[in-house]
DNA sequence: TGTATAAGTAAACTATAGTTGACCTTTAAT
DNA sequence: ATTAAAGGTCAACTATAGTTTACTTATACA
């Protein structure tokens, strides 16, 4: 019998993305990098992810669009698969410094 | 004239509530303790957000039990308002002690 | 202990997120 | 230049989150 001819998807082809700075405030586009640069980090594909976690490709492209108009269940299904946790943090409004660290970008 | 009889209802009745320890890992229940704390920290009710912030009173009560069938974006709004966000951590699964100081509580 | 206000629940309805399947575009390898 | 697989969009439909209204339960206090 012939050889079956070698599998040639073995090789995926996922192109990396950066990772964005983590230390800047929250916005859902930076959380949508970051999911987005972890799942190509891992080399897995939009229906890898999405199969794996049985949410449709449509969805998970509004999540790494940093739609916010998705359901929160579905954000941190996908952010526990790919290995992204919040923490919480606590707007203290103690020392109000007017230096400009702290920027007023939008968060959605 | 006679004084209108001062309104009663300027001191309000808002039973102030524990904020979690925030450093823990985090957990959608602990968010809802927290904007929940945050919430009655500000004499804030239920009523006084949800209207601040158009949304339902029974979205909001959802939100403070730590139900992640809600939009995303209703979560955003609530934590904004009330002086709570988000930091972003990626696991980088980079020293991997077995010593039990990462708890495996469920997250939803 | 009655009263006022906050918290919480329920049901019927409305709005919209999510799915499916098809299709187009992009990319990279041969 | 073709091809194969990934990324991305769209439209019709389904599932479900969100709203409204009303009601019940708790809580403080006069």
């Amino acid at each position: 019998m012939s050889e079956l001819p070698a599998k040639k998807t073995l090789g995926r082809v996922v192109k990396r993305t950066e990772m964005p700075d983590l230390s800047k405030p929250f916005s859902s586009v930076r959380l949508a990098k970051a999911i987005t640069s972890k799942r190509t980090g891992m080399k897995l594909t939009l229906v890898d992810v999405s199969q794996a976690l049985n949410i449709s490709k449509p969805t998970l492209i509004k999540i790494e669009k940093g739609d916010v108009n998705v359901q929160f269940f579905n954000v941190l299904k996908v952010m526990e698969y790919l290995g992204l946790s919040f923490s919480l943090v606590s707007d203290d409004e103690s020392h109000h410094n007017n230096k400009d660290e702290v920027s007023d970008e939008q968060w959605y």
